[in-house]
RNA sequence: GGGCGCGUAGCUCAGUGGGAGAGCACUACGUUGACAUCGUAGGGGUCGCAAGUUCAAUCCUUGCCGCGCCCACCA
């Protein structure tokens, strides 16, 4: 007998350790099933699970489950990422808080730290996406760090090398001041801050008393200029051009430059032009052959190319006496607030410098031609398409690729020096040093590249590095491409758009036939959850208080394609509400003797509510399984939903009571049988949405012993299930009830008053007793409905006329 | 500056060229033997504004207003 009220803590654990022993989970290599893949976006190990997370890895168990139902060899590849920057962060702060350092711990034992730190926290995400009933194959966890992946990382960073699509290069990259390291485009956020812009005057040489004004938004970086460029046709300037001007407060000679990029409308029409230290700069003074004077240090203080009463300053300070001193000679003409763009480390949240190093840089360019005509042609679907158009825009003008980190943890770049500074890249230090001999005729000391690769380098190359690439494995044969990439918007750069290139470029295919994009989860108003807001809902504080289903459910009813998901308790609360709906329906089944009946044929019944809810059920779960193909989940989940509360409970159970109580010993047998039946297949549909409560109730409904609904087949409804004239008698009849019930209240008809019905015309003696239990008869015929001059719905000859109450 | 998306019931949002919907909230009634984590009934919307196409527009087109997001080296 099933208890009265779901318990969800008390089932869902006892089945994830069962759903696992019976390796249900597994993906069979040697199976003859057709595979379906998703790989799963690899987490963060410095993470937790939070509402995000559950919300994307929910929407791919439920494709996971589903597939897996329909007879696929599923596999649901997980793992780890080692987040760089992230985790190096994390592990430093610790360090902190111990009063020492990584520099002063050194490389190797700091590597160790983080290693160590991993061992005990990385699992903890894991764990928790257990919680949320993830069935991923778990046998084949992988981390980005593994020996296995980290061979695959080294052995494209050398193919690439010698392709020439790798290359070190010396230009300004985004440098962050406070974490020591390039970062690339995608990690630079620009805010919009509101500063001011000084129009200053530069000095004419050799005119006495005659300037020329520059409007700059960085007064500091003056002290780094080395040109000043004005359009070609504009006349203020026109006879400057070629001439120079003199750099306040350091003395040098500014050539003035004809350039397209100063733009006469804008600041005063001239442009002081800083080349090491503005990217647009750093073009123009490349065109005019200007000298790249770099005035920062790593920490973006002034360094020793400044004048000493500037050294050591930082940017801010720097910028205040360089503002000072220029008023106090005169030569601010003034200063008008700006509104202007900053950019900003996303992960330190500082202001980035534009700062000249060399890097490593892949040529992205060429990598993503084939991976816009992969989508331009079909061949990788983005859903909901309308990120297709984004996708191309980015990818169209996609800038080189910086992927060299100036940080300890991750993948060392496998390239190492010689003596005379000749890059040799390869495998091994030993591979590099027989190379080096060869190159030098003799044995030399090399020196190893101390950077690691970008993180996102190796989660590029997730969907094949993890089926281990580049062994050719079974897996790699049978697994790659996978079916679905499920992400949400927010990565589409970062790892959508290069796994692309990298699945494309090593192997000769996309990595995904298809890529569904979503987005993020927002609170109930629509603000992002953040800690400092504190309206942070948190996905296993959820799942204790109303069971992981209803969290689930609720996550699949609301997700809008192409919107943000705002989320909230209330929501949670309602389908907790769903769950104990259903779990009640199958203790009223269950109480009534509703049990499956060997060889049932629901198509053969004779009763019109029980072909009725057969053929309402077939609807339902080809929608369901439609819905779930195109990737619409709140389609899917509102059939369910439907059909569950508003058909099999509100109204199949109520018109079967008189039936299961009664005396008609052949009709209760079917109901019965049906209502098991209906209710066994129900289980089926709901499983990939809410697989704990459906689980149990398969269990203690009497499937057969070890059946687990997790690994059941997809229940595909036949043509013969679908029966419109049962449908659209019970349709009307419902809606006869419900006009009765409406003049009832209408009325105010006392609860336990008698409401007379009479009937006339052929077929009147199908329906009695509509109120309470509304028992239903056998044949329904076409009734029409009125009271007090109202229509209600008619169809055909036969009346029902409602009389007063008494 | 470019691109995308959104404005439908108090709130969160579905939806369709021809009847305006769901959940939550609200009101009234109800201790019916599955369920009060429930049931029945009900109130509430000029579907952002304007014009156009159409026999017909919440839905298609254009413009406007408001909101959000992404991308971008303009001082």
């Amino acid at each position: 007998m099933l208890d009265k009220t779901y318990r969800p803590s008390e089932v869902e654990n006892r089945h994830y350790l069962a759903w696992e022993a019976s390796h249900a989970f597994r993906a069979e290599v040697t199976s003859n099933k057709r595979p379906y893949v998703i790989m799963m976006p690899p987490a963060n190990v410095t993470g937790s699970l939070h509402v995000g997370h559950a919300f994307t890895f929910t929407l791919q168990d439920i494709l996971i489950r589903f597939h897996r139902m329909r007879g696929r060899d599923a596999l649901w590849q997980p793992g780890t990422d080692h987040a760089g920057i992230a985790t190096q962060m994390v592990v430093e702060r610790r360090l902190e808080a111990e009063g020492t350092t990584r520099d002063r711990l050194g490389r190797e034992a700091f590597l160790k730290r983080v290693w160590d730190w991993k061992g005990q926290s990385g699992g903890t995400i894991l764990r928790q996406l257990r919680r949320l009933g993830a069935s991923a194959d778990w046998s084949r966890e992988r981390f980005t760090m593994d020996e296995g992946l980290s061979l695959a990382v080294r052995k494209v960073f050398v193919e690439l090398y010698k392709e020439g699509l790798i290359y070190r290069d010396k230009r300004l990259v985004n440098w962050d001041p406070k974490l020591h390291t390039a970062i690339s485009d995608l990690e630079v956020q620009s805010r919009e801050i509101k500063g001011k812009i000084w129009y200053l005057k530069y000095p004419i040489e050799g005119e006495s008393g005659r300037t020329i004004t520059v409007a700059t938004t960085r007064p500091e970086t003056m002290l780094g200029d080395s040109g000043v460029a004005v359009h070609p046709d504009d006349r203020r300037y026109k006879e400057l051009v070629g001439r120079h001007a003199l750099l306040p407060l350091v003395g040098r000679r500014l050539k003035i430059v004809a350039d397209l990029h100063a733009d006469p409308e804008e600041g005063s029409g001239a442009v002081k032009i800083t080349p090491a230290h503005d990217v647009s700069d750093f073009e123009v003074g490349r065109r005019h052959g200007l000298e790249l004077i770099n005035i920062f240090d790593r920490d973006a203080r002034l360094n020793d190319n400044v004048p000493p009463a500037y050294r050591g300053l930082s940017r801010e300070a720097a910028r205040a006496k360089v503002v000072a001193d220029l008023t106090a000679l005169g030569l601010v003409e003034r200063v008008e607030d700006h509104l202007l763009m900053l950019p900003y480390g996303d992960r330190s949240g500082v202001v980035i410098e534009p700062w000249l190093t060399d890097q490593w840089y892949v040529d992205a360019k060429t990598l993503a031609a084939p991976a816009i005509e992969a989508v331009r042609s079909g061949r990788t679907r983005i859903v909901p398409r309308q990120w297709e158009a984004v996708y191309f825009e980015w990818m169209n003008n996609i800038q080189p690729w910086c992927v060299s980190r100036q940080i300890w943890w991750g993948h060392q770049v496998p390239a190492w020096y010689g003596p005379d500074g000749k890059t040799f890249v390869e495998m091994t230090e030993d591979a590099a040093k027989r190379a080096a001999a060869l190159h030098y005729g003799h044995e030399v000391e090399l020196k190893r590249d101390e950077d690691v690769l970008d993180t996102w380098f190796s989660s590029a190359l997730w969907p094949f590095s993890t089926l281990g690439w580049p062994e050719k494995t079974a897996e790699l044969a049978r697994y790659y491409p996978g079916d679905v990439l499920v992400t949400g918007f927010d990565i589409l750069f970062f790892w959508v758009a290069r796994m692309m290139m990298m699945g494309i470029h090593f192997m000769d295919d996309v990595p995904f036939r298809d890529v569904y994009i979503h987005g993020l989860v927002r609170d109930e108003r629509g603000h992002k959850m953040s800690k400092s807001k504190g309206n942070i809902l948190d996905p296993v504080d959820l799942i204790d208080s109303y069971g992981c289903d209803a969290l689930r459910f609720t996550l699949a009813a609301t997700v809008a394609e192409g919107r943000d998901l705002k989320l909230s308790e209330s929501r949670v609360e309602g389908y907790r509400n769903f769950c104990t709906k259903l779990w009640n329906a199958a203790r009223f089944c269950e109480m009534n003797g509703c049990r499956p009946a060997p060889g049932f044929a629901p198509a053969a019944a004779k009763e019109t509510i029980n072909l009725w809810i057969v053929s309402e059920l077939a609807e339902a779960g080809r929608k369901v399984a439609l819905a779930l193909e195109e990737y619409k989940y709140n389609e899917a989940a509102q059939a369910l939903y439907r059909f569950t509360w508003n058909l099999f409970c509100d109204w199949y159970i109520e018109f079967a009571k008189p039936i299961l109580m009664g005396t008609d010993e052949a009709a209760r047998r079917e109901t019965q049988a049906t209502a098991a039946w209906v209710l066994d297949q129900l289980l089926h549909y709901l499983h990939p949405l809410m697989p704990f409560i459906t689980e149990e109730l398969h269990e203690q409904l009497g499937g057969r012993p070890g059946a687990r609904l997790i690994t059941a087949p997809w229940p595909a409804p036949g043509d013969e299930l679908v029966n419109p004239e049962a449908r659209d008698e019970i349709n009307w009849v419902v809606r006869v009830i419900a006009e009765i019930r409406s003049v009832r209240a209408e009325m105010n008809v006392p609860p336990k008053a008698e409401l007379p019905v009479e009937m006339r015309g052929a077929g009147q003696e199908t329906l009695k007793r509509l109120e309470r239990n509304h028992g239903l008869i056998e044949r329904l015929a076409q009734v029409s409905v009125k009271q007090r001059g109202r229509t209600a719905p008619a169809k055909g000859s036969v009346q029902v006329l409602i009389g007063e109450a008494t």
